[in-house]
RNA sequence: GGGCGGGUAGCUCAGUUGGUUAGAGCACUGCGUUGACAUCGCAGAGGUCGUAGGUUCGAGCCCUAUUCCGCCCACCA
């Protein structure tokens, strides 16, 4: 038998790749049962969850590290319950954002734009520049152990997708839900491109509040308008819009302007006629109470102007520079007329006054400039019926959103949706599928036409625009599966099974995808959407490059150097950021946080995780060096696979020691736990769950219990082994999903020690829930057996435990073996059972170790604990003095006697009538317990 | 203006059918290192669970009000 030489660290740099690329070639990604292979089964459910695409232009950020974790996650888990799993991987062209990355690209290489490229050309260059970048995100994605299949890989704007996209879009065309039309957009000037209603963040910026005169036309209307000495006072953050003004609105019931109502003002400068209208919109309570109204600049001035059959003015260009109608400032740009127009009005004495003003400026979400509401033909989808079915489908539960409270979000965006702008002046995109003839004819189709379908004239041309990229992303749980085509995948994978992403792309993403899965495949996308929060630093700062916070996942993986890091991470290690691995992130990820809500990433809990993944190693070695130990009869591991009770083993409790039926017991309950937090999402609990099982109970008590046993030898070494080798083999298949690679990596040590291998990952292994829940390997001896045994090793613990504190309190030294006398009477025999196990734990020693069930004389000069109704006696030669010793009585005795006041308080009360009888049952135990104690300890004093 | 989340140990956070002594990691104190692991072990200290009421035999958890922080939606010039 080889010894086994495996190094003390996990040494996770040389493991990650080697097992990744063990998994990837071995081909455990795949679904177990494939509709385009030999022997598919129809019949089985299977479990599909599409990966948020990550955009072609990325880096890896924390977001995407949380979003592979939790789905990795998912996926494993379905995959070991033996349900056939796929995770389809891909990522999305991100139009703006790709296209303004080699823009700036070409410019700085080669000092050449867009336009002088050429359309066509540069196209050609982006598809040069993503498949050159494109696949640095996805194998970062590898990094983190995602288990995509990356043979169904898929990109937004490849052949498949873009059929999908060209079928949505004649479809909608066809049904009359995508309009083209002008209306009153958001326009970026800086990208030159309308945007949405989602893409414009409004921030609270303090700006200029400009108030003048505006002048009232002489009765009838007379132009010489300057001499009468009547105006409205109006308010304005724009003045550059006063250009484009058709009207200034008063409350009618405004005693101040009411007598204006009907009357005619006065554009300054342009010296245009305008109404004086009357609009409840207006607050009389706000500014002077008069508004001005610029229907093609303002979304609320555009309202009003159709319900007056006010005319709308645009007065600038695609630049957000003044046009021909701003007559003097045509030609400058926006703020610039700004201050030359309001200076003239200061020189026309039409000014009253200006003061800072503190309001939410709207601003791309990309360029960042001020957006600047437009008259623009754009192409729309009439949103209201899509709404209205995706909304349906959540209220109806046939779509579940966790945490549940991102429903009553849900449900207020689409009940207040408006008309989904989905042309991009871009050139990277889905180009609109629609031609343009002389007379102005509209033709579109699933083949790209020769002719106008309306005058068959052949001189037509394409629209140049672009479809926004959530347009192709709404598509994605279907399109991804071959959609339109009925392909073996799509009809056996799609529904899929669950949405995981961020809650900050509910709207943009999910609500879309709902709605156009309903309206194309008839049928909800998925039945679940699970929301994560966002990661943030460790202050709760969302990481971002302008503030310099932002952790870079690599950098936690690999480790980086201090200068490389943020201020603040440099001064927590100033040697730099040691290399964590994989796990290590996943696992604080997955643990640290609760669904929903935001995560503050601490990388010192990092490094624990990280020291979790060493215990896991250590534990390991040792259960390996265990089974190395016996020698020659290799311990049978299981069946593979689909592992069953060997005959004969489920029959008994047999030779299971006290610990052996402890630890089982614990891990029962633990198999159960998890899986009840999985089926409710409640991954983290469930990871710190399986965490504390492992360090707290199996590799602090049980393997220390079990090292008494291996030295034994024969028999027993060979039961110890047995059960170290399946409860660690256990814990890791319950570990796998958070942390795959050193799992994966212990598994097949332990297969290989134990001389199987016939199964290769864990990937393919069974979820402990399916062997715990046959029994097996737990001795089934009846109801109430595992609480008793648990019960039983509690009490010895509590013995232990006992005896170490005051030994820590006395300082004797751990190394010392010291002699000691344990008396008790009801459980005098589990004491003397477990009299090996006591002394091995506590530091006793054996040959002076007695066991008594009553006592006739007290020990001279001992320390005396007591538990419950057991006493311990410890000689005092070489600890502190009897005085001392007294003291510490007495305290215990206070204290107890605190607790027995207190709980017979209690059960005097009401709650002895109305508790529950369990409930009340525990307290009085617990009491009689006290009791005990405060008897014994009183004896002892006198 | 409407809505949501959070406030628990020095720090970062758990605590999902309300059960009576509130947990973890890090940091801190004492002791310990040739046999899985110092990326460790044993023992310990540390909290009136934002505030005020209420329901209940019993509240960190449920209800009401209130305060602070964060976020989302809407966008009154």
């Amino acid at each position: 038998m080889t010894k086994q030489e495996l190094p003390k660290a996990y040494d996770f740099r040389s493991t990650e790749p080697r097992i990744y690329e063990m998994w990837e070639k071995g081909g455990y990604f795949k679904p177990s049962n494939d509709p385009n292979k030999p022997g598919f089964d129809p019949a089985v459910k299977p479990f599909v969850i599409a990966i948020p695409p990550p955009n072609v232009t990325g880096e890896l950020h924390l977001g995407h590290a949380m979003f592979v974790s939790v789905e990795d996650l998912m996926t494993r888990y379905h995959r070991m319950k033996g349900i056939p799993s796929l995770w389809v991987p891909g990522s999305d062209h991100a139009g703006i954002a790709t296209q303004l990355m080699v823009e700036r690209h070409l410019l700085q290489t080669e000092e050449v734009t867009r336009e002088e490229l050429g359309r066509e050309e540069f196209v050609k260059r982006t598809w040069d520049w993503k498949k050159k970048y494109g696949s640095i995100i996805t194998n970062q994605i590898r990094r983190l152990g995602a288990s995509c299949d990356w043979d169904r890989e898929r990109f937004t704007l490849d052949e498949g997708l873009s059929r999908a996209v060209r079928e949505a879009f004649v479809r909608l065309y066809e049904k009359g839900l995508i309009y083209r039309g002008p209306r009153l957009i958001n326009w970026s000037p800086g990208l030159k491109t309308a945007v949405s209603d989602l893409e414009v963040i409004y921030n609270e910026e303090e700006a200029t509040l400009y108030y003048f005169k505006y002048v009232l036309a002489g009765r009838g209307g007379s132009p010489s308008a300057r001499t009468v000495d009547e105006y409205i006072p109006v308010a304005t953050i724009r003045p550059e819009t006063i250009l484009g003004d058709t009207a200034v609105a008063v409350h009618p019931e405004d005693e101040r302007y009411k007598k204006f109502i009907g009357r005619t003002a006065i554009v300054p400068i342009l010296n245009r006629e305008i109404p004086v209208i009357a609009d409840e919109y207006v607050s009389r309570e706000f500014g002077t109470g008069a508004l001005k109204i610029t229907p093609g600049h303002d979304p609320n001035d555009y309202a009003i102007a159709q319900r007056h059959n006010l005319p709308v003015i645009s007065v600038m260009d695609e630049a957000a520079k003044i046009n021909e109608n701003g007559g003097p400032y045509q030609g400058q740009d926006r703020f610039e007329a700004r201050e030359k127009l309001w200076k003239d009005m200061q020189d026309a004495g039409l000014v009253i006054k200006t003061e800072k003003y503190v309001t939410t400026l709207p601003r791309t979400q990309r360029g960042g400039e001020i957006v600047e509401p437009m008259i623009s033909t754009q192409w729309f989808v009439k949103i209201e019926p899509l709404a209205k079915a995706a909304l349906k489908a959540v209220k109806d539960g046939r779509i579940q959103i966790v945490p549940e409270r991102f429903e009553k979000v849900y449900f207020n965006w689409l009940e207040n949706i408006k008309d989904w702008c989905i042309s991009r002046q871009l050139w990277w995109g889905h180009r609109i599928p629609v031609w343009y003839c002389e007379n102005g004819h509209m033709t579109t189709g699933r083949a790209d036409p020769t002719q106008c379908s309306t005058c068959g004239s052949t001189d037509i041309h394409q629209d140049e625009d672009v479809l926004d990229t959530w347009f192709s992303s709404g598509l994605w749980p279907f399109s991804t599966l071959g959609w339109p085509e009925e392909t073996p995948d799509y009809k056996y994978f799609y529904p899929t099974s669950y949405m995981e992403t961020g809650y900050d792309i509910l709207f943009f993403w999910v609500a879309r995808m709902i709605m156009m899965g309903l309206e194309f495949t008839g049928e909800e996308p998925f039945h679940t959407v699970y929301l994560h929060g966002t990661v943030r630093d460790q202050f709760g700062r969302r990481m971002s490059k302008t503030t310099g916070n932002g952790i870079d996942p690599l950098w936690v993986l690999d480790g980086a150097p201090a200068e490389a890091l943020p201020d603040y991470a440099r001064k927590q290690y100033p040697q730099g950021l040691p290399a964590m691995g994989t796990d290590a992130l996943r696992f604080t990820l997955l643990t640290a946080g609760t669904p929903g809500n935001d995560l503050n990433l601490n990388l010192e809990k990092v490094e624990s995780n990280r020291n979790f993944a060493n215990k896991l190693w250590n534990g390991g070695r040792f259960v390996l060096a265990a089974i190395d130990s016996l020698g020659a009869s290799p311990l049978p591991l299981g069946e593979g696979a689909r592992r069953r009770p060997p005959k004969g083993e489920s029959a008994g409790e047999g030779d299971f020691t006290l610990a052996d039926s402890w630890i089982w017991a614990r891990l029962q309950e633990l198999v159960r736990n998890v899986e009840r937090l999985f089926q409710s999402f409640q991954y983290g609990e469930a990871g710190r769950q399986i965490q504390e099982f492992f360090w707290s109970d199996f590799a602090d008590w049980y393997v220390e219990i079990a090292k008494q046993e291996l030295a034994a030898g024969g028999a027993r070494a060979y039961r110890a082994a047995d059960t170290l080798t399946r409860v660690l083999d256990y814990s890791l298949r319950l570990l796998h999903p958070f942390t795959p690679f050193v799992t994966e990596e212990l598994w097949g040590h332990l297969r290989r020690a134990v001389k199987e291998n016939e199964v290769l990952s864990y990937l393919t292994v069974d979820w402990p829930e399916a062997l715990i829940v046959a029994g097996w390997p737990m001795p089934r001896a009846g109801e109430g057996w595992e609480a008793s045994k648990v019960a039983d090793f509690s009490l010895i613990q509590e013995i232990v435990r006992s005896i170490r504190n005051l030994r820590a309190e006395r300082n004797v030294s751990p190394a010392k073996r010291i002699p000691a006398t344990i008396v008790s009477k009801e459980k005098h025999g589990l004491i003397k059972e477990q009299s090996d196990m006591i002394a091995a734990l506590a530091g006793l020693e054996t040959s002076q170790l007695s066991i008594l069930s009553s006592l006739k004389e007290k020990p001279q000069d001992s320390a005396a604990l007591v538990v419950g109704s057991i006493e311990i006696y410890l000689p005092l030669a070489g600890m502190l003095g009897l005085a001392d010793e007294r003291a510490r009585l007495d305290k215990e005795l206070t204290e107890t006697q605190a607790q027995i006041e207190r709980l017979e308080k209690l059960l005097g009360s009401d709650f002895a009538n109305k508790a529950p009888a369990a409930v009340i049952e525990k307290e009085r135990a617990r009491l009689k317990a006290f009791k005990d104690t405060a008897g014994k300890i009183t004896a002892q004093l006198k």
